[in-house]
DNA sequence: CTGAAAGCGCTAACAT
DNA sequence: ATGTTAGCGCTTTCAG
């Protein structure tokens, strides 16, 4: 509140200072029709002395264009998240569309709010994270009248769009690894997952693989809050000291699985021999870690960039976009799922 | 684009649908003024039936207020910023304030873009970091007619109010811990650091007061981009070799510092009374770590919250409002940073 | 308690 | 190449 008493510019103050007529003015500070360069130039002068900044409130209003993009998710402390979004803001990089970013702490009712509240500001897209919202949710996406690309998972039925990794398909890759690789008796360690549909869903992907080679998780343990890698270490020594025969350790992210795997190094256990471990989401974190964690690239900057491009597309007027882009994650065994014996 | 025919709704469907004139609509769809029980029932039943959303863009011209808060960061990937993101959502919840992110890479030309777009939007107010700038933003800042807050650091000149620490202070403080536990023969590690001014400062708080005793850093290393983990641990191997009688390693943040912990750890380094270390930011991953890094709270949540309350006072009128808050971060010595032999 | 009129600051569409 | 006119969808203000 440095100047409390100056009311923002008008196009109408720069188009006195400069003595060219607001619509002439408006062209210029667009770069829209043809001005001829000593207006133009007049205009920038002017514009530039006086600190002129443009209302793009009532620009949107009259022109009936915003160029924002709505980027609902989760969560920000994730880091998957902040790397989906440097996806996307790359891709817009060089649009005129802008992210305007969303956070939902993985509650509906949240989400409900943050999609109303977004979309009264009439974006020119929308990209969310997930394929489960509540019907108000869904309602709205629908009736939003802007292209809408649902990320990161695929097994669901879109609204509209959607680019991700099937999480199922995940699980299920991950547990066809480990028996591949000749573990047997399996612990399970997670979030509490009521509301995160995706690690869900790898976990049901991956108990149901085992179950088909008649396996199956030997333990399981979910925490929720606090420091992950702390988490990681609290319950893998629970598991271990309940259960001392497993081979192998699934987590549903790296973070944990990174705290195991300190946890287990501290305790003298010969990894991957004696147990195995694996992951979730091939964070750059595992690179400095004394023994490289097993673990599943989520294609987070892909997904971004994908989504991006979806947006820009329909928003050029393309309808004939592909709907659904289904990503690939690879499997990088790193130095802890490595065939046993 | 599900529905990309059907026009979005205005409040004059609403009043068609309702029988209500526009204007007792728009006092029910704000609970402003007063409205019959009956009337507002119609209204706000035919508002939900057919999915209204209302137009901010509208409601912003025409009221001319807008209840956003630009939130301007460097970084969401830093995990610091998100923090403060934090801090200032919580204090947000109950107000009709809302933050809107800007992400500037550290590059003061994107400061001054994302600042630009940003104030086109003609927010209620402004938050922030750092407080070096262009002279464009600086400008832009003190013509804004709204609040800003400038967060982060105190070591300068605000344009408005700021709320933050004294990096400068924070190094000179963890100076003299490391003086006073004994250690004399100090190395830093750190990123370049051009454009962090924070880490900087801190930098030169550090060697000036080491000075101040006589001793001069005893070696330096920086590094710029990748993973701050591996980072750490490489850095840390090219020092330890390059000056192996080194007693105690200062870095710039904790991710390098927990690298650099692993590192020693691993090459058998008694810590601490061969070596110490510390870090900076007091990070939540270091809970998991083998051996408890010393660190400095930066006070994140709290420079959120502070700059959050200043807005939200001045959004409402205050005049009287603290104009700089200076936060003090505490010394967690933890297990790397205690007195010698 | 409810409604009618007059803009908010800009741009689309038409002049000139 | 430049100017004029009429709104965009809502809220403010003033009348009932």
């Amino acid at each position: 509140m440095t100047d409390p008493s100056k009311r923002p510019l008008t196009l109408r103050d720069v188009s006195e200072a400069s003595g060219v007529s607001e619509m002439t003015v408006s062209r210029v500070l667009r770069n829209k029709g043809d001005v001829s360069a000593a207006t133009r130039e007049k205009v920038q002068e002017a514009a530039k002395r006086l600190g002129y900044v443009p209302n793009k409130i009532a620009g949107a209003l009259a022109s009936q264009r915003v160029n924002l993009v709505a980027v609902i998710i989760p969560s920000l402390g994730n880091m998957v998240f902040p790397e989906v979004l440097s996806g996307i803001s790359e891709m817009l990089e060089n649009t005129e569309l802008q992210p305007v970013v969303g956070v939902t702490d993985y509650l509906p009712e949240k989400e409900e709010k943050v999609l109303f509240d977004m979309l009264s500001w009439r974006p020119a897209g929308v990209i969310i994270a997930g394929l489960e919202h509540s019907d108000a949710s869904r309602a709205m996406l629908a009736q939003a009248g802007v292209p809408v690309v649902e990320i990161m998972d695929i097994d669901g039925d879109p609204v509209d769009a959607c680019v991700g990794i099937s999480h199922r398909r995940a699980g299920r890759k991950m547990a066809e690894a480990i028996i591949e690789a000749g573990y047997r008796k399996i612990g399970f360690m997670g979030t509490k997952m009521p509301l995160d549909h995706r690690a869900r869903k790898r976990f049901e992907g991956f108990t149901r693989t085992l179950a088909q080679s008649g396996i199956e998780i030997a333990d399981q343990e979910f925490y929720s809050g606090g420091s992950a890698l702390a988490k990681g270490r609290e319950m893998t020594e629970t598991m271990m000291d309940r259960t001392p025969d497993l081979d192998f350790l699934y987590y549903s992210n790296d973070m944990i699985g990174a705290g195991g795997l300190l946890y287990l190094m501290e305790s003298g256990r010969k990894i991957p021999e004696d147990i195995g471990l694996a992951g979730f989401n091939a964070v750059e974190l595992l690179e400095g870690l004394p023994q490289q964690l097993a673990t599943m690239d989520a294609c987070r900057s892909e997904i971004g960039q994908k989504a991006a491009e979806i947006i820009v597309a329909r928003h050029q007027g393309q309808a004939d976009v592909e709907n659904t882009v289904s990503l690939r994650p690879t499997l990088q065994p790193g130095e802890t799922l490595i065939r046993k014996k």
